[in-house]
DNA sequence: TCGCGACATGTCAACACAGGAATGTACGAT
DNA sequence: ATCGTACATTCCTGTGTTGACATGTCGCGA
C-alpha cells in the first residue's frame, strides 16, 4: 500500500485496481485486507486522507513517516527466506504414484512453465511500448525475474522427466534380463 | 503428513523431526499445525492409530483412503500458481530508495543466492553418499530445483544490479553534460 | 426515468499460521 | 538414586487470510 501510494494519492478502490494488475502475482491479497490495511496505516499515521470524493470515496496520500517506513522496509528489514511451494512438495512424494504418472506430472509442469513464459513475454512487449525510463526499470527487472524463473522451470522439469524415464527404462531392461 | 506416513508408520514426534529436516524448506509449518493436522486426518479416516508407545506416544499409519487421497492430490489437484515473494515485491518499489541503495539491495540478493547455492551443494554431496536409488531420485530432483533456482537468482540479481548501475552512469553523464 | 453496471467501502465468520507455554514420561549416565 | 535430556502431546493467544455478504452512490444509455 505504501509503495503504491508513493506514486501519488489514490483511493482504496484505485489501489485495489492497480494492485490486481501489477502486484497480485507476487503478493496475493483480497479487497478486505487492502481496506483493512489502509485503516490501520491511517491510524498509525503512515497514510492520510486528503480528499473525499463522490460515493464516499476517500483519497489517501502517503505521509513523511510512511515514506520513511517504506524505505526502511525496502532496504533494512531482512527478506523472508522460506517460500512455500506445493509444486516441490509434491515432487518429494512422487514415487507414490509410479514413474509413469510422475513423468506426466513433470511434463505438465514443463508445459505450464512454457505457457507462463509466453504470457510474460506478451506483457513485456506491451509494457515496452509505453516505457518511461527510470520508472519502468524496476517493473522490467521484476518481469525479467519471471522470465528467467519460468525458463529455468521448463528446463528443470524436462530434465527431471528425462531422468525418471531413464530409470524406468533401466528397470525394464533389468527385469527383462532376469 | 500423508506423504511422510506413506514411508511407514510413525508418531507425531517422528513426523515432526522428519519434517523439519526434509520438508520445512519447501513447506514451513509449526509443531502445533502438524499435531492438529494429524488429529483432523485421523477423524477423517485418512490415518489411523496403530499402537501406543511409552510416553503417551501414538503411532500413526496411513489408511487405504489416505493413500488414495494422497495420490489424488499428487496428480489431479491443480497446483497453486501464485507464490508470495517479498523479495520481488520490494523490487517494484526500489526506485523509492535511490539507485545506490537499490543496487546494494540487488547485490545482497546475489550474495544470498550464492550462499544458499553452496549450502545446497553441501547437502547434495552428503545425500549422494548414502544413496538408495529409486527412493532418493525425487529428493535429488527437488534438490536440483533448488540449485537451478539459486543459480538463476544470482545471475538475475547481478544482471539487475548492472542495469541499475548503467542507468546511474547514464544519468550522471547527462547531468555533467548540461 | 429506470435500471444496470461500475464505483466505493465496510463487516463477518471460518480457518490457517506462528510461537510459545504447559505438562508430563521414560531412559541413560553418573 | 537422581538428574538432565530427549521424547511426546496438547492448549492458548494473537494475527493473517479468505471469501462472501452488505450497503450504498453515481452516471449513462435505452
Amino acid at each position: 500500500m505504501l509503495g503504491l501510494l508513493s506514486a501519488g494519492p489514490a483511493s482504496g478502490y484505485d489501489l485495489l485496481k492497480t494492485f490486481e494488475i501489477s502486484l497480485a502475482s507476487v503478493w496475493p491479497a483480497t479487497q478486505s485486507q487492502l481496506y483493512a490495511e489502509l485503516g490501520r496505516l491511517s491510524k498509525e499515521g503512515l497514510v492520510r486522507v486528503v480528499a473525499e470524493g463522490p460515493r464516499g470515496r476517500k483519497e489517501y496520500e502517503i505521509t513523511e513517516e510512511g515514506h520513511t517506513e517504506l524505505c526502511h522496509w525496502l532496504v533494512e528489514v531482512p527478506p523472508n527466506q522460506t517460500r512455500r511451494s506445493d509444486m516441490l512438495l509434491r515432487v518429494f512424494f512422487l514415487d507414490q504414484v509410479g514413474s509413469d504418472a510422475a513423468r506426466g506430472y513433470l511434463e505438465r509442469l514443463a508445459e505450464r512453465a512454457v505457457h507462463e513464459h509466453d504470457q510474460l513475454r506478451g506483457i513485456r512487449e506491451f509494457v515496452i511500448s509505453e516505457g518511461d525510463d527510470a520508472l519502468r526499470l524496476y517493473g522490467d527487472i521484476a518481469l525479467e525475474w519471471g522470465l528467467r524463473l519460468t525458463a529455468a522451470q521448463r528446463d528443470w522439469a524436462e530434465w527431471a522427466a528425462a531422468r525418471v524415464a531413464a530409470l524406468e527404462q533401466q528397470k525394464a531392461g533389468h527385469t527383462a534380463a532376469e
